[in-house]
DNA sequence: CTTTCAATATACCGATCGGTATATTTGCAC
DNA sequence: GTGCAAATATACCGATCGGTATATTGAAAG
């Protein structure tokens, strides 16, 4: 591998985690220079421009939150308990984020609706796959007797990922975990609601 | 009233609409003195500086959607009645928002948790100030006996608001209603599941 | 009509923005 | 070791930023 990919890569590590906490247009490129102890000469090296960085870093930090995501809930067995990891994912995340500044994709999503196409096409892509592995879930929870048949699966994919969303907001701009708890509580009650 | 008086309040008129579509950072002051067709005297004249117009417009605009918000819950009698006023409160909003670009409280929530202090706080107290709301709305229709005694009300009223502003940044970003409109289904089933 | 003062407009400031052109460094091929 | 190309650093660009100092306007008071 050349050596540009690895710095393209340290590029990224450094630029998502300025943008995921100060936004992507309040990130200057030298506040990524500064946290990556590099000249602009590397970051324009290895990407067009800033928007480039933006969107690479958004794709890296997707990539890691799915692929953990991923990892919790193919590590349980279970409709339940596969949805009870995802609450449980999230708590860690909000604790211990292994990408400080909240969840990238709500960040994004506020700020990209309105002002930056690209992102915001990122951004709705990343939450269908997101909802589609929710909904092939509870599909398969159903077809395998663990969840109740009249569940209607888009509708409860979707209320639960929101519901997860507003609570990492609330909790963010609090200071503490306490609305994103209850939120898993009132969750974790309505998975057992639809257990059978 | 002074004339002045009437120049604050328009500045803050035009001004929440660029806050809440492009944010606080990315809203500059030519931005603001285009819009409003006037010069950069009129806004240092009736304020300190750009933050003090921020602060301002974040406070208009609360205030405006939770006026709104007030007087369509205090239009409705019953506690299950209420709730699902304020679902279709969102749900005009998103239609035809009062304030252009989405729900100022989430969108200043996402912005400001790392950065404005004073906009974080402001945004806290809102949160407080609407699950309050909720969950007077809760104990009062439980207290009348159109709800079920053992709902945990802090829990519920902070599910609600979550899965609403959830259901609101999901259906900005997608551009289209669909995921609020299921959330809002779902709510509905659920305040009929507490309704006695 | 003139004076006065508040309100607004204009002109300007240093700092910083994203981006580019050029200089320098680094590491591999020979 | 030398030459060369890729990678990175430095220096610079015009534009725009938030903010200030000053000029101009307009309306009310006398």
């Amino acid at each position: 591998m050349p050596n540009s990919l690895a710095t393209r890569d340290k590029i990224i590590r450094n630029a998502i985690t300025l943008f995921n906490k100060k936004g992507y247009r309040a990130t200057s490129l030298s506040d990524i220079t500064k946290a990556l102890g590099m000249s602009k000469g590397a970051i324009y090296g290895n990407f067009l421009n800033k928007e480039e960085v933006a969107i690479a870093s958004f794709d890296y930090a997707v990539n890691k939150v799915i692929n953990q995501l991923s990892a919790d809930i193919s590590a349980q067995k279970t409709a339940p308990l596969k949805l009870k990891a995802i609450l449980n994912y999230y708590e860690k995340y909000i604790e211990k984020p292994p990408i400080e500044g909240g969840c990238p994709i709500i960040n994004t999503s506020v700020e990209a609706d309105d002002n930056h196409p690209d992102l915001r096409l990122r951004v709705v892509h990343t939450i269908t796959r997101i909802k589609d592995a929710l909904k092939k879930v509870i599909a398969r929870g159903i077809k395998e007797g663990q969840l109740r048949e009249n569940i209607d699966i888009e509708l409860y994919a979707t209320m639960f990922y929101a519901a997860i969303e507003g609570g990492i907001v609330m909790a963010r701009v609090e200071g503490n975990i306490k609305s994103y708890s209850l939120i898993k509580k009132g969750l974790e009650m309505q998975i057992d609601a639809l257990t059978k």
